[in-house]
DNA sequence: TCACTCTAGTTGTCTAGACAACCCTAGGCA
DNA sequence: TGCCTAGGGTTGTCTAGACAACTAGAGTGA
């Protein structure tokens, strides 16, 4: 194995454990081309001769290049390189109050609605509720230095968040107080462009016709379904980003 | 430890080994909020001691744990709770062409431009070519069962893709033959919602006033930028949606 | 008071070996 | 021909121990 090498790269840097050698090496490799997808890749025995290290740290790295989604792995069989036909990335959808703040904007809201309500069958059916049980409804308008970025409508089931309408909104957002109560579990979203009601424009101070985004948004805590969000933004004012940098 | 017990499950489930039962048990305490956010774990001596198993597995559930975000590692210091205030999931685009022939329908595309040009400032810095340097240009218009779902319009280095132009897309998309010769490396993306040009919509038949969702994507490999695209979806025909399951 | 050293505790990593689970193929046998 | 079995190769996992790197706090001395 090579030594550590304390002043070898260009900086101050710690020297690269073997682990991850092996790792930039297949790396390397794949970017290269050097395996099509769904090729042959060395097997642990073979890299442990090449680099002179222990099974387990060729394991190692060939283990998280397969949680990367860059190899697949098969018991009995070999490891093979991935099909690199999925672009994956982690998209982060953060809390838009620290989002906000990140920005060094300032974050206020405005609370419209913070209710209880009877939950309509549809509604009753999302939350795992009984049709006619009773259903917290907040909508809030999140402003950036006074310009409205967000519509949040929001249903809350109360078994998981009995304090939710005891909240002050303007000081604690919906999503903090949720995730103080009920550890975030599960959520599933989907992404649209669509216009917002006519209700919603008015809040946004947008017209009907102007094209939003729209993030809805499923979250269950505890194999219990918590909360159902439908956010809009305007399209002029937000996107979402991200990168894939494997 | 405790005995496989091959029947044990409810099921004819593989027996769990001890690495993942010491997660789950870990993420069942953060479930349930026996950690509040950034509050120390137990050490891994600790779990050791608890679960009877030996340091390198109660390691390796730790660290699987850090790398899917649920904890916070410091060397030197301890285990923490994470933050779980960032919703974060893995967002998949996967080629159209894939996508559609998933859902069992048929796909085809119309070719409406396929040509070098001379690239302009901004896009020639953004694909790290000279300006009025050559590039490729190509906009096509994916059909899903005889319905326009995405109207791609890109652009290409061709000292990344010198075939570019040769590649019959009705067999190909572009996304595949720059997979095939340029592995994709890194990606850079935003997502928003907007208005389609007015050739973008006489193309994808709606209206100018219709909102799309609109991906543009940046894609470099091995540290040359490829392939700047943008890819225009009547947002009433599709969405994207993704979950978070940790 | 300040700076330094020492120590205990923590995570980061590696090793050599072991066994289990699984897959494929070749060979044996009826 | 068709079925069964054994063997070799591969990944999956665990162990006991070791050393390194790092942190925080206690103790020491100027």
């Amino acid at each position: 194995m090579n030594l550590p090498l304390p002043g070898a790269g260009h900086r101050r840097d710690a020297p690269v454990p073997p682990y991850a050698q092996v790792k930039q090496m297949l790396k390397a490799g794949l970017a290269q081309g050097r395996w099509r997808s769904g090729e042959l890749m060395p097997s642990e025995a073979e890299l442990v001769l090449q680099f002179g290290v222990s099974r387990m740290t060729v394991n190692r790295a060939l283990r998280e290049l397969q949680s990367e989604g860059m190899v697949d792995r098969i018991q009995g069989i070999g490891t093979f390189a991935a099909q690199l036909h999925r672009i994956s990335s982690t998209l982060t959808i953060r809390d838009l109050h620290e989002e906000i703040e990140a920005r060094g904007h300032r974050h206020h809201v405005q609370v419209h609605l913070a209710r209880e309500e009877r939950a309509a069958p549809a509604l009753a059916e999302q939350l795992g509720l009984a049709a006619g049980a009773p259903v917290y409804h907040s909508l809030i308008v999140h402003h950036d230095d006074g310009v409205p970025l967000q519509c949040e409508d929001r249903y809350v089931n109360p078994a998981s968040a009995p304090d939710y309408l005891k909240v002050d909104f303007r000081h604690t957002t919906p999503t903090q107080h949720l995730l103080e109560v009920a550890p975030l579990w599960e959520a599933q979203y989907t992404i649209e462009a669509s216009v917002p009601t006519a209700q919603e424009a008015g809040l946004l101070g947008i017209a009907v016709t102007d094209p939003c985004l729209i993030v809805v948004r499923r979250t269950a805590s505890r194999g219990v379904s918590v909360t159902l969000a439908r956010l809009v933004h305007p399209g002029a004012r937000y996107q979402l980003e991200g990168r894939f940098n494997p």
